[in-house]
DNA sequence: ACCTTTTATTCCACCAGTGAACTATCCGCT
DNA sequence: AGCGGATAGTTCACTGGTGGAATAAAAGGT
């Protein structure tokens, strides 16, 4: 029944032995990282495999999400490579992707020509809404015997990693 | 002082604006698992950035550390694909750019000469020994105002989520 | 008018990862 | 002993995402 996952117990001992050539080794902060690239990865995963059938990678979905989310569901690309940490050659073939598909439209900006408005379709929203509700059992699978309590805690503490990862000194 | 990470902005907005036209949408889950992804990537980011100058991707430094890691710093292609989560094509890649830099060898196993037996070397020890000390201060600078019971938390919420993901259907 | 900066795109090269086919070895069964 | 199937690794060809450099177009400052 309760099979324990070989990573984990990797991290476990891996981490242990470690320790004890190199004392100094800051070993729960590296067991939360390890643990936090396995989990991010194994999300990510999960997320792919939902995506397929509907032929969209990650990088796709999350931007299609942003423009659905958006009041007046429009954006431009550079403010789209911030909101998905994407360089900007990526995101030019992104909305290449989704604008091929019909889910988004591309036009130049009146007022700034040099700027390109990203509007999301109504084919794009009701592809959206679609495909959302499926994901919500699996989403709330992983979350089982998570008290309330708890997801505070969890979205918490990430909140407050998210923060330190962000004032980490850009050298060394 | 505080500017606030984008992403996460953004992953609030979005999320609290697409509730309104899908209700049952598990929000707190999915702005966890978003954060998770988030933070899993930043944090990798951060490891490549300190691999770099060692000319070692991720999954090479993984598969280095587990092997510094084991008492007989030996294992096999087939177990390194378990636990770092490659394919076995990968896997070869891997171990070729190891051996090829003398921190690892190869050779076939005389027990059982389909497999092969791959070992750290002395200077892949010195070399894992020399690499890893200086990633310390930045991985204790990321968890910075944790404390000890945050990081258990952490910790506990982290493998929580690990084991429901390995309980997941594979199918749907 | 001219130079600089901003915004976006195109082109090209690269690297990590994957699937399918193949080789070598082992193990169980008759 | 020998056949058949399973197991362990490797090779090859390919894909997909990523990043840099060069370019184009437009805006803005002096």
């Amino acid at each position: 029944m309760t099979k324990l996952n070989p990573c984990i117990l990797m991290i476990d001992e891996g981490i242990t032995q470690i320790q004890h050539s190199i004392p100094d080794l800051p070993a729960a902060d590296a067991r939360i990282a390890r643990m936090l690239r396995l989990v991010g990865a194994r999300v990510e995963e999960e997320l792919a495999r939902k995506l397929k059938p509907y032929k969209l990678n990650d990088s796709e979905f999350m931007t299609l999400n942003i423009l659905y989310s958006r009041p007046d569901g429009t954006s431009t690309p550079g403010e789209l490579c911030v909101f998905t940490s994407q360089g900007a050659t990526n995101m030019t073939r992104i909305t290449n992707a989704l604008v091929k598909r019909g889910l988004i439209t591309r036009q130049h900006s009146k007022e700034d020509r040099r700027r390109v408005t990203i509007r999301i379709t109504a084919t794009g929203r009701q592809f959206v809404q679609k495909m959302l509700p499926p994901m919500f059992p699996q989403l709330k699978e992983v979350f089982t015997g998570f008290s309330d309590g708890e997801k505070r805690h969890f979205d918490r503490l990430l909140r407050k990693l998210a923060t330190n990862l962000d004032y980490l000194d850009p050298d060394d």
